[in-house]
DNA sequence: CGGGATCCATCGAGATACTG
DNA sequence: CAGTATCTCGATGGATCCCG
């Protein structure tokens, strides 16, 4: 790539690459069919494995325990091991879990917007 | 956060579905492989079907004619036929489709820095 | 209770060839 | 040029059983 180039009216992969990620990142994090019921289960109140799996109506333990464990690593979730009898397990949001909500907030207001667009046509 | 929160510990099953529809809806109209390329493609400037082909590096005719009708059936993205011959059409980005980039960049500077922040660790 | 392991169905997307 | 039609495959997620 030429260090010359100017501003162009078209933009080039590796410009696009760079737009573009850090959107599908986002994407990726709260896609799928359980990240944002299990976030918003979350946003309300700590909860244990089995509350979360009645909380998430239809989840089962194996996506439940994946999609936390996704969660928790990207620090979105924190988990916390009590040592009862039997052991109990407390999700909750973490502080940077919770800075999420402002994007989720500008896509749902769009959101909102843009179904009430589409139904009344 | 939400207003929900302010007023209630807990959310009613109907509550989160409303609350995480919109949101999820944009995610399906952003989201899958190709949306942000070719959204991306189309804010620099109108493209014809064959531009863009080469423009999204790696797209098939198939995916790239799916993806502008959802699209198209959104809002998002004109098409605009031109019969000249052969006939040639020009996709491009509505005053709607534009509004979107509020959205996205509320996505993409959180993802800018939870890249950073991963990076790091 | 809090998961893990295994098998299976569905779907998004690629490859390729073809058409008006 | 601007798409369509088939076929195929890998990923996502569901169902079921199991364990410490």
């Amino acid at each position: 790539m030429s260090i010359l180039k100017t501003k162009t009216e078209h933009s080039t992969p590796e410009e696009c690459k760079i737009f573009i990620r850090p959107v599908r990142d986002v994407i990726d994090i709260v896609g799928g069919k359980w990240k944002l019921p299990i976030l918003t289960a979350l946003s309300f109140k700590t909860h244990r494995f089995k509350e979360l799996e009645r909380q998430v109506a239809g989840i089962t333990p194996r996506m439940l325990s994946k999609e936390l464990k996704d969660l928790e690593s990207n620090g979105l979730v924190n988990r916390k091991t009590l040592y009862t009898s039997p052991v109990t397990v407390e999700y909750s949001l973490t502080c940077y879990g919770k800075s999420l909500d402002e994007v989720l907030s500008a896509m749902r207001e769009w959101g909102v917007n843009h179904r009430k667009k589409i139904m009344d046509k």
